[in-house]
Formats: structure tokens, C-alpha cells, sequence
DNA sequence: AGAAAGCCTCGGCCGC
DNA sequence: TGCGGCCGAGGCTTTC
């Protein structure tokens, strides 16, 4: 499984490098999207000490003994240090290693490499990252902060899918743990959030942790329960009701006629 | 050929 | 009725 956790696992491969120096860095104009431009990343990591890694969503960060340095892996990024990967593989997108997707990295005084590989040109370097706009971290994410995510002050509010994505509410759920919890909680994943009944809120949280706990025992590598239907034409593996799919928050949804409502 | 698991921008319109 | 801000649609990019 892709997400939270896969970032998760790049950080703590990325822990390794604590207390290297970097020698030098280097970006293309894609990965340097989010800096003033590609040169911005050599001159800002030029001789930067490692001191610590962190995690907010789906954002790394590498602390230093200067600017702080952010890591965004997109759809198809994969951390390499030395040619490990933080995670065996992708679910999604090509598995093979090619030289040409390296689109940007670190190369420290000791001869270590970290290297950013993404066929598909979606991820992203940062420097100084604000998070000022991300909401709290999906994993281990309290019933307070869980409350936050279910309160809508202004009309009915987003769908509850919607609202899951939106990472300035809740940073680290993408589309397949939104869906996955959703099944789990038996919500029909267009319920205007602020409709939500306590007795659904309470299921969501559930759900949540529970989607969460379960990702992190499967390492990461196994996929959620109602992936198995996640086709046209798939039937709920709990019930045998009929899987609907629809555009939902911007993003393919599956969901189960029967028990999500 | 079409869809893809992330993120960003933009324009319409909701709701105060 | 005016207007700030929310929300959904669409785009990026390349691959299988």
C-alpha cells in the first residue's frame, strides 16, 4: 500500500543519514517545481548536516543544521539510498529501476546517495516546508483531532470522502485508505460531512484507527479489505452487494450499494 | 485507449 | 445583493 505508510517507511530509510554531510545536490525543473528554480537546491544543501528525519501526511522531512528539507513522492516517487528502497516496490506504476527517472537527490562526503526516482514527474523537493496549512498526521490520530475532520461550521459541508483528502484537515489519507475506511465504517462515502450522524462519527473514528493499526502490522504491503472489489462490475466481499464506482472529491470511488449508507 | 494511489490552480457559486 | 471563501473540476505527467 502506497501513502501514509510508504512515507513513513522513506523517512525511516531516510533516518540513516543522520550526521552525513551533504557533498552536493541536484534537481530537475520538474522536482524543483515548488523551489525559485533547479539551482536553488544544490545552492541551498551544499554542505548541510543531516541532524534528524520527520513526517507530516504524506511530506518528509529531513532535518539540518540549516534550512529544513521537504520530500513530496507523488504518485510514483520512490526513496533510494544506495540503491535500497524504502519499500519493495510499487502497487502502482512501473517496478523497475531505470537511471532516466532519477529526477533529483543528495550525494553525501562519505560517497551515500539519496536519490528521488519517479517515471511519472509528480514528486517534489521543498525547502523550509510550511506546514502552518496541513492538518494533523493520519497515523495515530487522536478522537480530538478526529472531531476536527467531522465539525463543519458553514452548510452541510464536503462530501465525507472529500473532506478525508482534504490534507489541510487531515494529512496522509489518499484515495484508497479514504475508501477503505469509509467500508469499514458502512458510510456512503457522498454523505455531506456535516450530516454525519454521532453514531457514524464514532464508526468513522473507529474505522480510522482500525484502517490505520492494520496498515502498520500489514508493513505496508498488504492491501485494504475491500480492494479485493475494486473493479467494475466487483461485489463487497462483506455482504455480496453490488460495488458503485463514481468520481467522488476529485478521485475514483468504490463503495458497497448495500452496507455503505 | 483510458485511467491512475498526488497535488495545485482556478472559477463558479454557496451562504452569511 | 455583495462578497469572501469554500468546493469541485480540471490539469499536470508518464506509464501500463
Amino acid at each position: 500500500m502506497p501513502e501514509i505508510l510508504e512515507v513513513e517507511s522513506y523517512r525511516e530509510l531516510a533516518h540513516r543519514t543522520v550526521g552525513a554531510q551533504i557533498m552536493r545536490g541536484w534537481a530537475d525543473s520538474y522536482v524543483a517545481k515548488k523551489l525559485v528554480n533547479s539551482q536553488s537546491w544544490p545552492r541551498a544543501v551544499k554542505g548541510l548536516t543531516i541532524t534528524g528525519t520527520c513526517r507530516r501526511g504524506k511530506l518528509m522531512l529531513i532535518e539540518t543544521d540549516g534550512p529544513e528539507l521537504g520530500m513530496r513522492f507523488g504518485m510514483t516517487g520512490v526513496l533510494l539510498i544506495d540503491g535500497t528502497a524504502g519499500i519493495d516496490g510499487l502497487f502502482y506504476g512501473p517496478h523497475t529501476f531505470r537511471p532516466g527517472w532519477v529526477r533529483g537527490g543528495l550525494e553525501f562526503t562519505d560517497g551515500r546517495k539519496l536519490l528521488m526516482h519517479d517515471p511519472r514527474r509528480l514528486a517534489r523537493f521543498e525547502l523550509q516546508p510550511d506546514l502552518s496549512e496541513m492538518g494533523p498526521d493520519a497515523l495515530g490520530l487522536t478522537r480530538r483531532e478526529f472531531d476536527g475532520i467531522v465539525r463543519i461550521t458553514r452548510g452541510d459541508g464536503p462530501a465525507i470522502k472529500a473532506r478525508l483528502l482534504d490534507q489541510s484537515v487531515v494529512a496522509g489519507v489518499g484515495n484508497l485508505l479514504g475508501d477503505e475506511m469509509l467500508f469499514r465504517a458502512g458510510i456512503d462515502p457522498r454523505t455531506p460531512t456535516g450530516r454525519l450522524t454521532t453514531l457514524q462519527q464514532s464508526a468513522l473514528f473507529r474505522a480510522f484507527g482500525l484502517t490505520m493499526r492494520t496498515l502498520k502490522k500489514r508493513g505496508g504491503s498488504h492491501l485494504g479489505d475491500h480492494m479485493v472489489a475494486r473493479f467494475p462490475g466487483g461485489l463487497c466481499p462483506r455482504d455480496g452487494g453490488e460495488m458503485r464506482i463514481n468520481t467522488i472529491g476529485g478521485r475514483t470511488t468504490y463503495w458497497c450499494s448495500r452496507h455503505q449508507n
